[in-house]
DNA sequence: CCGGAGCGGTTGACGTGTCAATAATGCTAC
DNA sequence: GTAGCATTATTGACACGTCAACCGCTCCGG
């Protein structure tokens, strides 16, 4: 199938019928798995998936404790991203804020108990979920391909998307 | 490779390093390619993709009216999510809502010719963004794979995903 | 010394999404 | 008829995200 070319493919134009319907199943599948994942996430530890990439770093922090932009770096969010959700932690008893020492106006951002505990419950079950929902749907060869996909896509996204 | 198994994958376990590194890869990437598309028809129209899928639906319907309810199920919305969001399109002008002669408790959506101007400068150049960010990215037997891994992963999403 | 640039973090406003509760209306069974 | 009951839409409360503004602090140049 080198030469589908309904529509001559060449010259930066529109996509076809049948490239608009992958791309809608694509976006449209891709998010139905997103929102599962979370649901059961939600269900079974009572944490979203902010939380669960919070808790992950600082499970995997020296002293559980890191700073603030320190952990946005880490996660990929914005710091004020990272301010709002701190807020709604800490008043789960998730997380504590307090005063860093060293560095001038800094925030370290430290696990609860309570944190460590909700997170270790809720790991075994969260990556069975991603082992049922999507390593176990796609054959070898096709989690190969997702793999490349991806590759590709990010690579065309250009490079402020590339971590 | 088809005798990876570092640790018998064979017994519903978990994911290994490089199952999740893939899952992670491919999570994120679509992530970032949603979010480069929103954020170009935003720039480019002022529309989210949530007006763009109500008004696609809606230039497509007869006399560009649908009923909400309809409206809901063709485009996969709740009805809360459908309302909350006519709220904010028909104070921006884009749509009119009224009573329903027909059907008791009805309501009908309606496009404001400002609304199908909106679309129809959007269209072009978002359908031009997917070819660029999706389509272009893409060999054709990747772009087949793409399909093919899409089905596979909604097949195993359950029924409630299919449409 | 002081005035402004820059960094780290927070805040507020607002769009967006979910869930549960609430109308408003017709239908059905007694 | 009238007491439920389902259907249709709306509403309110809240979580989540982005954007822009702000605040406190240091540090550097005059």
């Amino acid at each position: 199938m080198t030469k589908t070319t309904p529509e001559q493919r060449r010259g930066g134009h529109l996509p076809t019928a049948e490239e608009l319907r992958i791309w809608r199943d694509f976006i449209e599948t891709t998010e139905a798995l997103r929102s599962e994942l979370t649901s059961r996430l939600q269900t079974e530890s009572s944490l979203s998936p902010g939380d669960y990439a919070v808790l992950l770093a600082l499970s995997e922090a020296q002293d559980r404790t890191m700073r603030s932009s320190e952990l946005a770096t880490h996660i990929g969010w914005e710091r004020s991203r990272l301010s709002h959700h701190l807020g709604r932690m800490e008043r789960r008893g998730l997380i504590r804020r307090q005063e860093c020492p060293t560095v001038p106006r800094g925030a370290e951002v430290l696990l609860t108990p309570a944190g460590a505990d909700a997170f270790r419950r809720s790991t075994v079950p969260h990556l069975r979920a991603i082992r049922e929902l999507f390593v176990d749907a796609l054959t070898p060869d096709q989690l190969r391909a997702a793999g490349a996909i991806t590759a590709a896509l990010r690579a065309n996204l250009g490079p402020q998307h590339e971590e």
